[in-house]
DNA sequence: AAATATTTTAATCATTTGATTAAATCATAC
DNA sequence: GTATGATTTAATCAAATGATTAAAATATTT
């Protein structure tokens, strides 16, 4: 008498409403979405969307949430590991944010602004400061600067360098003649260089 | 017998939409945006939005390149003058922008949200590239690397670490606890800091 | 195989929303 | 002050869109 018996194979229906969701949701947001879309990116009726996720809200939700979510769990495992020095820390916080976003490039900027439309959902989701703040490499970080400057800053700089390039990309293409193939390269590039310059950055304070 | 007679004072009705306009349009964007809402904000009849301009696509259209042309003037000056050293316009540069964001914080994810969702648009704007690439800056720059990396990398890491933090501050705001004054701190302190970053960064290569 | 539960569909509803229209108001010219 | 043209409004239209419904199809249990 169970409600879910079908053991679902590969993609369940709504695993599969979910993935078009997504696709459709980080690519115009939520209001440049239409349930509409969404149906036809899953290959399924409109009304089978509201059978399975009872509103076009309720399923924003879950993809958001599922995507913050993914963009935590990259780093939280280096952040706390103890044996790492804070250039390594940074190499692999960089490395993983960039691969991350190489298959997931609409990601930041979807984040981004559905954050500023609707602040108060996030801030439900305080964990978010635990992770970055009450960190071993925030730790790290404070004593590199010697209490000189605002840890924060450093935060807020590795994140701009490596994600910015990905929030800017049509602008960057067109203003630098980039194809696909170059602005892959150039941000391939960057895996090496951001934390050498972060480096040279922390030394100047 | 033309069109025009009336010599408005201060704010005309069309000065009022456009003002109107771009408040609600970089809040939430084209697709968020009801024509209603800008009517209320600019304290006017809905008919008459569409009496200045004929839709809402053009009213757009008109708001997001004043934006555009707002973002570039700013530094159009400053990247050209052959009088000032590249740490000078580095220095000019971040205090221009983080002035102009300041007052318009809302603008530069606005601008690249709207470009991804259709850049297309922005591509008949070239002069961007002109503007960036074929300064004065761009091969000070580009000296001051020896060749040994792309420029490019450096205009991208100017402007994300001056623009990023307006783009993130909903994000910034909740993991660091900062109220609008922490927040506003923080960026008049990277005033400072970012062209000694930069500087930084340009000589390890 | 019959009965039951689950999944899917086509058709439709109700609301939202961009746009239009026709009439009223206001300013300016004559 | 009347006429003319510009500006503004209230009412309404038509299309888009999120959601529902009732029935059909499919799977599961007995």
């Amino acid at each position: 008498m169970s409600k879910k018996v079908k053991i679902e194979a590969d993609g369940s229906t709504e695993e599969k409403i979910k993935t078009a969701a997504n696709i459709v949701f980080t690519k115009k947001g939520f209001s440049g979405t239409r349930t509409r879309d969404i149906a036809e990116e899953a290959g399924i009726n409109l009304a089978l969307l509201n059978y399975y996720f009872r509103s076009k809200e309720k399923l924003f939700d879950i993809v958001m949430m599922e995507n913050i979510q993914q963009f935590l769990m990259g780093i939280k495992g280096v952040l706390n590991n103890q044996e790492l020095s804070l250039t390594e820390k940074i190499s692999l916080v960089a490395e993983n944010y960039i691969n991350l976003l190489r298959e997931q490039p609409d990601m930041p900027l979807f984040i981004l602004s559905e954050i500023k439309a609707n602040p108060e959902k996030l801030a439900t989701n305080m964990n978010v400061r635990e992770i970055l703040l009450k960190s071993h490499f925030y730790e790290q970080l404070r004593r590199a600067l010697n209490d000189k400057v605002n840890p924060l800053h450093f935060i807020v700089n590795i994140i701009s360098l490596t994600v910015f390039p990905f929030v800017a990309s049509p602008l960057l293409k067109v203003v630098g003649e980039l194809k696909q193939e170059d602005f892959d390269k150039m941000v391939e590039e960057r895996k090496k260089m951001i934390p050498v310059w972060i480096e040279a950055m922390l030394k100047v304070h």
